[in-house]
Order: C-alpha cells, then structure tokens, then sequence
DNA sequence: TGAATTGTTATCGT
DNA sequence: AACGATAACAATTC
C-alpha cells in the first residue's frame, strides 16, 4: 500500500532511468485505469520527452516537455516495473500497462487489483489542486496544523488521511504518526492541546522522514526493498507488546479503517466526537477553553 | 466462500 | 449552506 515514503522512494528509483527519454508509444492493457481516455493519454504522451519525475502526495508526477504532465497513483497494489529491450512482459504480473521509450526499454506498470490510475493533462493537472499541504515542505508548520484542526471537529486518524487536508499520509503511518504523539486516533480535533499539536506536527514528519530512509514499507507491498516494516510500532502488531510499555496492541476500526493503538499510550481523553451534538455545544459554551482536551 | 484490503468520491444527514 | 460521517466502489487475495 505505497503511501508518500514509498512513492517517494518509487520516484527516487526510477528518476534516472526515465528523465531524459522520449516516450515512444504508451499502450494500456485495462483501459479504465487511463484517464480522460486511452486514447487521449496516447496522443499526449507520443514522442514527448519527460523532463522531470517528482511527487505530490502519493502522486507520481511526470512532467512532459510541452508543458504537459500526467500522473500516475498507485492506490493499492501498483508498482512499477522495467523490461529491458526484447523481453517479453510477464504475464503474471498484472502488467496493465507500459510505456516503450527511445533507448529501447520499457516502464511496466503492475497492478493486481486495477485500482491504479493514469491521468494525463496537457498542462499542470487539475488534479493536484485538491490537495492538501504536503506535510515535510517547510510550509507545514506546528501553527499550520493547529489550525487545520482547530478549524475542524474531526477525529485525527480520518482528518489525517483526508488528502484535501493533508496530502500523502496513508494508513500505516496515520497510525504510526499517532501513536508517536500519544494521541488516540478517536480524539476530536478542536480538542487537541498546544503541547499535542506540537508532538502529533513533529510524529508526522519523523515518521514519514523514517520511512522515506528505509526505503518504505513491504508488509503486503511487492515493492522489495523497503525496510521500514521492521520499525513499525503499532501497525500490524495486535496483540504485541508496546514498545514503550509493554501493553498489547489494540485493533480497532476507525471510520471503516482498520487501527492500531496501544491502549494505554493513547487514552482517549476528550469524546465529544460522540457526544450529542448538545451536549457538545454546551460543554464549548461553559467552558472558554474546553474541560478536556488532549495535551 | 466471503471477509479483508484502501483511497476517492458520491451521498446522506445535521 | 457547509461540514462531517458514512456507504459505495474499484478487483483481487487467501
């Protein structure tokens, strides 16, 4: 499930043997994933040259020299792959499709689930601008964040994976990035203490710093090389001890999400997610600063 | 066999 | 009206 540190090590892999090339033809095997059509991503990527290979969120962003770009998100189980000049594409990959460039070789894209997406535009995608802020540029700030959730009643693990808010984060470092500030992911936003912003603020970039340094995480991922699943402290260790105190690991389910938490570093301190909305109005009334919130 | 998987979007409700 | 919560959906794996 690549989310921003694995498509950031995805796009630091594959920069140098795609900058440069003039894409030759482009051919899709499944043609739901091409966006605005087959047809229209072929036409906008025949003979260009792509001049650059970056990421916004967990888009994979090809910049094409006409000003043009097109995007490619892998959602659950795409990947990226290469055929040298001559081979024949596996055909148990689920290669739904490839771009053959000018030195002879081809970029594969497999995708299992075909939930994976292309989307081309002829000049900066529409697409990105629904994006939120992208949580390691120096823009996202610890005011920054206290705002987005002071403005906000919201429980942080949905707020937080909401891409319109901020952009990259995924469920595994969601988690991580919670546990790390010690904040239960049911915790209503507008409840979040100074302190805990500042703690969650820095829990989010050090995770996603971590993860981009292992090289991502391979737990149910065919990207081979990431390591960071050895360092995962909540996700996918229900019934393991905590590291920091030795509690089991909870699962829970948060907004259909499958979560994990330790019981005991993330107390749920305020609820007034679930709180009758009265109930709520008047505790924000009769308290200036609310009785409960999270520090 | 059906439950689990996830990001995005459409829809419902307040 | 605007926001938040929830359901639906894409398709496959085990």
């Amino acid at each position: 499930m690549p989310e921003l540190p694995e498509v950031e090590t995805i796009v630091r892999n594959y920069r140098d043997g795609l900058v440069g090339r003039r894409i030759v033809r482009f051919t899709s095997h499944w043609a739901r994933q091409a966006s605005p059509s087959v047809r229209g991503v072929q036409n906008g990527l025949r003979n260009r040259t792509i001049t650059a290979l970056t990421r916004r969120a967990k888009f994979i962003v090809f910049s094409l020299d006409d000003g043009g770009q097109f995007l490619v998100h892998l959602r659950m189980s795409g990947s990226f792959g290469w055929a040298m000049p001559g081979e024949i594409s596996p055909t148990d990959g689920h290669v739904r499709a490839e771009w053959l460039l000018d030195d002879g070789r081809r970029l594969l894209f497999h995708d299992a689930r075909k939930f994976g997406r292309i989307i081309y535009s002829r000049a900066r995608a529409e697409t990105l601008d629904h994006l939120g802020v992208e949580p390691l540029e120096a823009s996202f700030t610890p005011s920054m964040l206290h705002q987005l959730l002071a403005a906000r009643r919201r429980a942080l693990k949905p707020l937080l994976l909401d891409q319109t808010v901020i952009a990259g984060l995924g469920n595994i470092y969601t988690d991580e990035a919670l546990y790390r500030a010690g904040l239960h992911p049911l915790t209503s936003s507008d409840c979040v203490g100074e302190q805990a912003v500042r703690r969650l603020h820095g829990a989010i970039r050090a995770v996603l710093r971590e993860g981009i340094r292992r090289n991502g995480t391979s737990i149910d991922w065919i990207y081979p090389s990431g390591q960071m699943q050895d360092y995962l402290r909540v996700y996918g260790r229900t019934g393991k001890p905590c590291r920091t105190c030795g509690q089991a690991i909870v699962a829970l389910r948060v907004g259909q999400r499958g979560t994990h938490i330790c019981p005991r570093c993330q107390p749920l301190v305020a609820r007034t997610g679930s709180l009758p909305a009265v109930t709520k109005s008047r505790l924000r009334r009769n308290s200036g600063r609310r009785a409960a919130y999270a520090t």
